[in-house]
DNA sequence: GATGAATGAGTGTTCATTCAT
DNA sequence: AATGAATGAACACTCATTCAT
């Protein structure tokens, strides 16, 4: 019975993933949403304040999830922090591959006015960034990185390298390989660009 | 005559992207940007065919500017990959940096919908990407760069950490000064997290 | 048994008048109602068709209390009809006074779709009308009112002035004392406004 | 050209009035007035605000033309005050009966929530108000209505009795001439029904 | 009987776009 | 060319009413 309702609120945010990550927030239709999750378009407000509301949901759900996920590995010990840093890359990748809705939400739907909510602190979009920031001065703290990044933007840097990499991945037609894109976040987080023996050494002059 | 025509059509567009970066796209109303252009509502109509062209103009302009800047660089001499690389991201950079209307443009505007005329084969959004493409893959060549990347990959990635890094700047209270921006965009695109000496030399098994 | 059945939608009733006396008719929500009475929503419809239905009881009520009241008034010796007229006033200002909601209810709901149905013939309505005007029309027979005006309209000006007078005394800030109120009524219904003297002698010249 | 234009806006004016008269404001649709006045929907929002707006310019319409035909009256000289009585019961009655649609509006809308906006101090209503109030108020100073009676109230009282008397009239099938109503007014305003003489004599005790 | 979750018809309002001037 | 008044399609949301439990 009340395990009814949870299935139904269920189903209509999966449908509601479902339009948004294929139409966009703003030309995403109730109606559409209603018809999907095999409801009347009225049933909707019955679970959800209103069409922003259900993004709040998704996108929370999302950032729960990938806290959960990010505070295990935080906590654990027996991982150096590089060793730290590529699960949590992993982690990410595979919380954003699990779903491709929502990461066609998640890659699509930073307009402005959409975010404003979720910046609450406390959210689990903040808790999420504030673990994986500490995660990341510790591995300064214990030299692993360099000491002059910054904690959040090196977050914000690699978060949005992986985001548009997925946009890359879930819009070309001839798919490329989920594990190429996978290494490609792993070195590119990790080592960057440069070839790292050219980092240390310095560039040959004779080049 | 000629030219002031060119004018009214260019302030146009500079409404537009003043209010769709601060609006958001959906939310930015043609009344608006013609009373910010100082024009008639119907008068847009006669430079734009409609509101989604005014969005592709601007992201087209922007596309051009920066592949014409990258274009010089990728035919100059006298450069390594490793320095070419750098400077592209400068190019980047700046280039958003220089007009932070086209910045939230560029850093909001990714709904799905609002791409699909862009990916037109030789857009100047293509054109930029195929130049510098070739010059990640002239890098792997020469040995600078690690051969087991795919290019257009690591371009994404770049692209979309400097995306998201501007984002975090341009809605961030505090002011974070640009040039820790910079200084993060290099180093991460060039050496990643890791200490480039663990990368070699491995991690110490005691830690 | 029955009279639990009775007093629940008596209930309803009571928490009907409260809400529409509050909120007016078509602002008033069936839920709001049902949470008053203490019912569930759906209960409503076991005892009344529909909203216009829960309307048209409570005015039903109200013109029937009216009506009863009048009635015995009417078929009483011992009162001359100048005596029976002030009476009849105390009895339709008293019944209002008696219960706010109502008051508002039947000040408030004029508009023109929620009368329809009432105008049935032999609706308490009607009955009090015609009692009403007979005992006017008596009064004109024995010299004391006018032959002149018509009973009919006569009746409907007294109960509008009171209706609007009511409607004043309920919206007013600063409580007007109902005595006041009764007395105007009273006052206006016999004697009109201008001094009876006057009435009577006609207006000196030099005035 | 500006003379169409207030033209239009007159003619959605008149559109509302007639649907708001004849459906009640709350079942009147926007749609339907566009249709009469012969506009696009969207057009009536060129003009006015909202729906509730359509409805306080009608009545503020009235109250207007009220206010400045009673203003003129209450400056006149050469009437005593129960001259300018019967006058402005007069006026007030040919207001209404003038423009049909009007009075069925007078007449129904009196929905609580649809008074708030209305009631601001120096609306065209007040100052009708006031205007009677005063003129009344000079007449009870020359002992012409007697002292004991409430300015406001007995405007009320009077008031509310000629929109009853016209909702009675409008609603009616066998059309009551206007004179009958007209002369109905004006004796139960200046005499009240109880016939004159009694008034003063005294009701004969042997009847 | 009683419930309250589910429904879906119904509507005020917005705004990109058009077109008469 | 330039305007801005006019348009009307489109849509989120409400709420009286129903009906399975």
């Amino acid at each position: 019975m009340i395990d009814k309702k949870r299935l139904k609120k269920e189903s209509i945010l999966e449908a509601a993933a479902k339009v948004f990550s294929s139409c966009g927030f703003y030309n995403a239709k109730m109606a559409k949403i209603a018809e999907i999750a095999g409801v009347g378009a009225g049933s909707i407000y019955l679970y959800y304040k209103n069409k922003q509301h259900l993004l709040d949901e998704i996108l929370n759900n999302f950032w729960k999830k990938l806290y959960e996920n990010i505070e295990k590995l935080s906590s654990s010990t027996g991982m150096n922090p590089d060793q730290k840093l590529s699960r949590m890359i992993e982690v990410l990748f595979d919380t954003l591959v699990e779903d491709s809705s929502i990461t066609m939400i998640f890659v699509h739907e930073n307009s402005l006015d959409l975010w404003n909510e979720k910046v609450e602190s406390n959210s689990y979009f903040n808790l999420f960034f504030d673990t994986a920031e500490k995660m990341i001065e510790k591995g300064q703290a214990s030299g692993f990185f360099p000491k002059e990044l910054d904690a959040s933007l090196t977050l914000h840097f690699i978060s949005g390298g992986i985001r548009d990499l997925l946009h890359q991945w879930a819009t070309s037609e001839k798919k490329i390989p989920l594990d190429t894109i996978k290494k490609t976040i792993q070195i590119l987080s990790r080592h960057g660009l440069l070839h790292p023996e050219y980092a240390i050494k310095g560039i040959p002059s004779n080049t």
